[in-house]
DNA sequence: TTGAAAGCGCTACCAA
DNA sequence: TTGGTAGCGCTTTCAA
């Protein structure tokens, strides 16, 4: 058994409030004890236990933390965003994954709510009325994170993928592009892929350019990028292709690859995202940079504040983003 | 306030230790009694607090896993071996990064102790004087992670680099190549690079040919794969070059694509690791294949095991791995 | 400035 | 099969 307060107490000569108080200190300790408690602790090596701590002060100090998958790179620095604020103000993490399992979403969420975190955030790409539910229930600082879907009742941090489709779309325009294709997923309405076409199609739509190259995927990923595309991208003399994400791109790049296009001589690509592959790759992708460890950071910080009954602003949080120019796109 | 077993006690006009006998199922209760508790249980949605729950039990089911970088795919995918394997047996992953900042390693060391977990898991290049100290100290389950170190005072889990690397440098011989350089980091006379340049060169010297074109590198990222090419592979007709890890490989070919030198036509390339990042790139890496959610499953799996006081086997575990061929790497 | 004691929510022992 | 109760390690009144 661990050395515990009592012995500090004992060992010391002074009770356990006191031994508390010195190493809270919460209340004023007369210097001598106060010194002689300290000497103890650090000889005996006394490290409090935090769960005795915190079933009585109701503070864990642990914020739990859901998410689909881990080796998705942007899954990843929304986490150390997470983590490395959440250090500052001594957070930790409880990590739960669910790979898209929304039964054991579900399961974690009640999991994470016995073991008392303070506060949660899930990272996914959708939430059911049942998990919904849940975090009502259990009425702890929230936020929802995701670069798919658009609900929202909860509070987000995101960016305007609007916006940022749109500005994408015009900066390939002024590159003197006039055929740009769109590639990306599009039967679900109420996800950012949506509000993505939507930014390319005003964009292409103010210039008079036709907006409707579009190769529709099945999915978000990057086989499903690789699946949509064929060779209408030559026939139809299409010089650019804006990718609804990064992973689209990707496999955009490699159907390229593989069948001889050369990027970006033949076709420029560009993505959106800037998962960490993007500048890896060759030729590295032109594409959106959205702000993920910032995200995960901004999101922790909400969730503190509310801790803390902080002002915590607004509900839905637009970060800013940045064009990141690369080599997978070229003037014409 | 939450609901406690208090409240269910009293709904349920019994004792507090007869419905801490039906959550647990501890202890024979009558039918009739457990229907009805289970029956208020489920209505006022009671859920026991783990915290308190832990304080008398010594069981908090928590796993601290202090890991440098989320972001190193490995990394990730060690993680979520843990976590997966985990969570079979019940256990919860207490996710601390360090970002290669040994102060904050023994920190959270003992902050992870203070959390009472039950084990702990550190992924890291290194481990040091005070952290080892520290570990002995607290006697719980602990295991040591590292593609790069052959630290072995703690329980292990890895391959056999060595070998591998023989393995896949006899690969490359044996399509055709003989002039096959060596790119990695020796500074390190403790790191698994050295075992992979012995390997390396055990494999030429069996078949005499010279194990003498090595690239040495400053470090084992893309940027140092990079750095440490130059125009002598072209002029000592290197045919191959054997990596001693992915990021180096990348490093390598992303010098070879910026240099118009061909892959893998000019020059093959394999790699040592297989990081998700691999089988993404063009040309596709042809490497060794290290199972690193599995080392991370075995990890934890250990702890596990050591935790339930069942025989936990080899204190160095070493799993197989495969030659994964791709596309960067030709027959001549 | 200090100590005694209650209590956080739960498990586990003892007695009935 | 049940209930009462001590106690896990700590913080926090309340009195002294």
């Amino acid at each position: 058994m661990a050395v515990t307060i009592k012995d500090v107490a004992k060992l010391s000569g002074v009770s356990i409030s006191t031994v508390s108080r010195v190493i809270n200190d919460s209340k004023p300790v007369s210097p001598e004890v106060k010194r002689k408690v300290l000497e103890v602790i650090e000889e005996i090596g006394y490290k409090p236990n935090e769960i005795a701590r915190t079933l009585v002060t109701k503070k864990s100090y642990l914020i739990g933390v859901i998410v689909t998958d881990l080796a998705d790179s942007y899954v990843a620095d929304m986490v150390r965003g997470i983590e490395e604020v959440g250090k500052m103000y001594n957070y930790d993490i409880l990590l739960c994954s669910t790979y898209g399992d929304k039964e054991a979403e579900l399961k974690y969420i009640q999991l994470l709510n016995r073991k008392q975190v303070e506060g949660m955030i899930l990272i996914s790409d959708t939430i059911n009325d049942e998990i919904d539910e849940k975090i009502s229930e259990y009425s702890i600082p929230f936020v929802y994170l995701s670069r798919y879907s658009k609900f929202d009742k909860y509070p987000t941090v995101s960016i305007d993928y609007h916006f940022a489709a749109y500005e994408i779309t015009k900066y390939l325009i002024k590159l003197g592009h006039k055929n740009i294709g769109f590639v990306g997923y599009l039967e679900d309405e109420n996800s950012t892929q949506i509000e993505k076409y939507e930014g390319y199609s005003k964009a292409m739509e103010e210039m008079e350019l036709d907006p409707s190259f579009i190769f529709e995927t099945q999915g978000i990923s990057i086989g499903h990028g690789y699946e949509a595309l064929d060779q209408s991208i030559i026939k139809n003399e299409l010089t650019a292709l804006f990718c609804s994400n990064d992973e689209i791109a990707i496999g955009a790049l490699n159907y390229c690859y593989d069948n001889q296009i050369n990027t970006p001589e033949d076709i420029s690509v560009v993505g959106f995202g800037d998962i960490s592959i993007a500048s890896l790759i060759r030729p590295k992708l032109t594409t959106v940079k959205e702000p993920f460890y910032d995200i995960g950071a901004v999101a922790i910080r909400r969730v503190i504040k509310e801790l803390r009954k902080e002002d915590v602003g607004e509900k839905h949080i637009k970060l800013p983003y940045q064009i990141q120019q690369r080599n997978s796109c070229i003037k014409i």
